[in-house]
RNA sequence: UGUCCCAUAGUGUAAUUGGCAACACGACAGAUUCUGACUCUGUUAUUUUAGGUUCAAGUCCUAAUGGGACAGCCA
């Protein structure tokens, strides 16, 4: 232990810091900011996913950390495209992943003060409005490499700006007609700042305020204040609106309002999936899956339907870190934070997916013994189960070879196998069907070989799951995979879309022989099958047949010695 | 012929802010094992390049190269 300690000394600096983090001692430090107050600023518009996730903790965690507070703000600038049902789902998604926040706060809640706001910027000829239309107006805006060139509308007074803008929001013009814009510089190299639209006119019913606007104002107007009104200190965002702080900033100061710090970092991108809100419609549009929850889904509520716990969600978030740099995690690490926290929690049972019969024939005719299984062998505290052993068995087909080579552990004719919390077996014979299939596995048990009670001093290399046949419950086996089989899928090649990479495999569904113990399994009760994966109770569940999806596998040491050629 | 941002093992992040490049995951090799799981051990790097500053550079400066974002009245 002293040793282990020594060794650990050196790498003590756990406490190391995001730049995030850095930022905000900094300002601290200065005095710039008293506190930590940020916000989780998603647009009802989608269902929220793991890159939600990787958000939701930085700013919930943030504000926990530094004893500070986080809102929920949603960002509802955009009536065409939100709706109320998507708020229900985010706020019971961002509690399932374990965080609440200190004030639900709506964009929307601001629409009048960000008018009045507008009418200030007018007034003082920082805002102007604009008659182009939306195409005159990107034709005047220039290129990423030429100036644009100012509207002919951008000289007018303030007084009939103030008597425009009025009239803007009385509905006296047609949707598009009109736009007001801040008067900045239609020359400046960063496209953000050439005079950018702060209203539109459009009549849409919003979810919130009904059809009391006809003019709603552009994410880059309401945002910042936005946040400045509810006294945010560190606005915290992705990477692409980097361009757009100094937009923020302006606003900001213009209006002389509280300033929060908008601070980007790099958005989570994981190998094999697709996250983004059209690749996921079309999904689920076309069927591919079965809905936002589907348990292939990289949505929080999928995840969550798929066993996946909050706890390795955050913990895997955590790991990704925090930074500027535009990365792609492996997927996998996602699936080990699953199996890390789920070794640690579910109890160990047994299961059988693809069954073939094994008969002791020197088992007594009709004895069943109840022997003891553990129910994890990491935490001696969870105790035991009684399993009923009997002359009848299922065990897996993958298990049984007649012939095998030399590196298989598991049963083959002539050799011997260990059951798990059972007996030792002996395989002398095999029954087989017309075509040659192996249906029955003929064996003898060794009587002082019982599990936990060993005299018989025999040392076999493989153990193996089992179930007694007449004890089993049949069950309905989810057998999830990834839905697509390429790092990339949303980089297709030439004349491929991602629909040509799904994973034909992505489900499978068995029938499953379980251990009479899980015939009691509840809604949300997560488990191991020993020696093939992590399994949960699916809400698909009724009361006479239970419904497994599978979390994740376990790691699978042979089949890539198999896949290798590495048997021996 | 723009502006801004980024570059450290295969992957992702660190490096006490200028002082012996570390951790995790993967991969590989081995140990252990009544789960081929878990656990444990070992291996895995001229810090993109070229200059410069310095006793000392992953860290500061300049340039190059590569990558990303931006031309919605989306967010």
């Amino acid at each position: 232990m002293s040793e282990q300690d020594a060794k650990r000394d050196p790498n003590e600096k756990r406490d190391s810091k995001h730049f995030i983090q850095q930022a905000i001692d900094a300002d601290l430090a200065s005095g710039r900011f008293s506190g930590v107050f940020t916000r989780f600023p998603p647009e009802p518009n989608g269902y929220l996913h793991i890159g939600h996730a990787k958000s939701i903790c930085l700013n919930f965690g943030l504000a926990k950390e530094y004893d500070g507070k986080c809102n929920l703000r949603f960002d509802d600038t955009n009536p065409t495209k939100e709706e109320t049902e998507y708020v229900d789902s985010i706020m019971e998604d961002i509690r399932w992943l374990g965080f609440e926040w200190d004030s639900l706060h709506y964009a929307s809640d601001y629409f009048e003060q960000l008018y009045e706001w507008a009418e200030k910027l007018i007034v003082e000829g920082d805002a102007y409005v604009c008659d182009l239309t939306a195409e005159e107006t990107r034709e005047y805006r220039g290129t990423l490499t030429a100036p644009g060139k100012n509207s002919p509308y951008r000289d007018r007074t303030a007084k009939e700006n103030l008597d425009l803008f009025r009239r803007m929001r009385a509905g006296e013009f047609q949707d598009g007609s009109r736009s007001l814009r801040a008067k900045i510089d239609m020359a400046s190299p960063n496209i953000n700042m050439r005079d950018p639209v702060m209203y539109r006119i459009l009549r849409a019913t919003h979810h919130r305020t009904g059809d009391k606007w006809c003019i709603y104002p552009t994410y880059d107007w309401t945002h910042g204040q936005s946040d400045s009104l509810e006294q945010i200190t560190f606005s915290i965002c992705t990477l692409e609106f980097e361009n757009h702080r100094p937009l923020y900033d302006w606003y900001c100061q213009k209006l002389g309002i509280h300033h929060p710090r908008q601070i980007e970092f790099a958005k989570l991108k994981l190998s094999t999936l697709l996250i983004g809100k059209r690749h996921m419609l079309r999904m689920v549009k076309e069927g591919f899956v079965k809905g936002w929850d589907d348990p292939r889904m990289p949505t929080l509520c999928g995840y969550r339907r798929r066993g996946y716990t909050p706890e390795s969600i955050r913990n895997f978030c955590a790991d990704a870190g925090i930074a500027k740099f535009n990365s792609t995690i492996d997927i996998v690490r996602l699936e080990n934070a699953v199996r890390e926290h789920l070794n640690a929690v579910a109890p160990r049972r047994m299961a059988v997916l693809d069954p073939v019969k094994l008969t002791i024939t020197n088992w007594p005719e009709g004895k069943v013994e109840m022997t003891d299984a553990v129910n994890n062998p990491g935490d001696p505290s969870e105790g035991k189960r009684k399993v009923a052993f009997s002359g009848s068995l299922l065990i897996e087909r993958e298990d049984f070879r007649e012939e095998a080579p030399r590196k298989f552990f598991r049963l083959k004719k002539g050799g011997a196998v260990r059951l798990r919390a059972g007996y030792i077996v002996d395989c002398h014979d095999v029954v087989k069907d017309k075509e040659g299939n192996v249906i029955e596995i003929l064996c003898t048990y060794d009587p002082d070989s019982r599990s936990g009670s060993d005299t018989s001093g025999r040392k076999v290399k493989g153990t193996i799951h089992w179930v007694s046949a007449e004890h089993a419950v049949e069950v309905d086996v989810r057998l999830y995979d990834r839905l697509f089989t390429v790092e990339n899928p949303g980089d297709p090649e030439e004349g491929k879309t991602f629909v040509d990479y799904l994973n034909p495999e992505s489900l499978k569904v068995v029938t499953g022989y379980v251990e009479s113990e899980l015939g009691k399994a509840k809604l949300g009760d997560r488990v191991q099958f020993e020696r093939l994966g992590y399994f949960v109770v699916d809400p698909d569940s009724t009361e006479d047949r239970i419904v497994f999806n599978r979390i994740v596998s376990l790691r699978d040491t042979w089949g890539k010695m198999e896949a290798k050629g590495k048997t021996g």
